[in-house]
DNA sequence: AATAGCACGGCAGTTACTTCA
DNA sequence: CCTGAAGTAACTGCCGTGCTA
């Protein structure tokens, strides 16, 4: 989706919804987005543009090897927010739409390339700890059944061992005989346990 | 057609810096 | 104030792909 012509020369090729309200000022037709220079220091009521100074730090004591402090910028929310936009619509640019986006940002394409680098990073490690904590429970939950099926295995094995005059259950119906129901009624095997032993009784209705 | 060299872009891993409790 | 943790912008190195001579 291409921007609006009355909004800004901007020519992206993906859908920007809310470059329309921020590309324009409603008086000057200006972008409202701040002039932001990387090597401008920041303003002190600007708390969103924190960067160091970019002057070079050959004689600062806090130099790199390189006589260079690396430089931070801080996004300021609209151009986060724009950036999010433009992700949320494609997650890789072309490098016209990286020029376009960081011409209308007033950010280097390079910024723009790694912020979308650094998006797609955080994205794929978000989905990798959601798919890790569904992995979690779905353990969880098979540990449980397992458990319960060692269970039912453990008194299967105690019915194996019991003598075949007593397991006469029919597993059609599900009733019990004469022999069966006089065996629980003394004690000697529990209804659920007669049910299970469907698979070695012989007596069918 | 096959191949080496190059440019480019994405990704994983890391570093450096900011912010906040 | 100081500090450690969390978040994230920026960097580095590697790899795959496409183009070209």
């Amino acid at each position: 989706m291409a921007l609006s012509p009355k909004s800004s020369s901007l020519e992206l090729s993906i859908s920007l919804p809310s470059f329309s309200q921020l590309s324009s000022h409603p008086s000057s037709g200006e972008h409202m987005v701040r002039d932001l220079d990387i090597n401008q220091t920041p303003k002190t009521e600007d708390r969103e543009w924190m960067m160091i100074a970019a002057e070079p730090y050959a004689n600062d004591e806090d130099s790199n090897s390189c006589g260079r402090r690396r430089k931070k910028l801080r996004l300021t929310k609209e151009q986060s927010h724009l950036l999010e936009d433009s992700f949320i619509q494609k997650h890789t640019l072309t490098s016209k739409q990286k020029l376009e986006l960081a011409t209308f940002l007033k950010l280097s394409q390079r910024q723009v390339e790694v912020w979308f680098q650094n998006r797609r990073a955080r994205s794929k490690l978000k989905h990798t700890e959601m798919e890790c904590k569904y992995l979690k429970r779905c353990f969880g939950s098979l540990k449980e059944q397992n458990r319960l099926l060692q269970k039912e295995v453990e008194e299967l094995r105690a019915l194996n061992a019991m003598p075949a005059s007593i397991l006469t259950m029919c597993p059609r119906c599900e009733r019990a005989t004469d022999a069966t129901d006089n065996a629980v009624k003394e004690g000697t095997a529990t209804r659920s346990q007669s049910r299970r032993t469907i698979s070695s009784s012989s007596s069918l209705c």
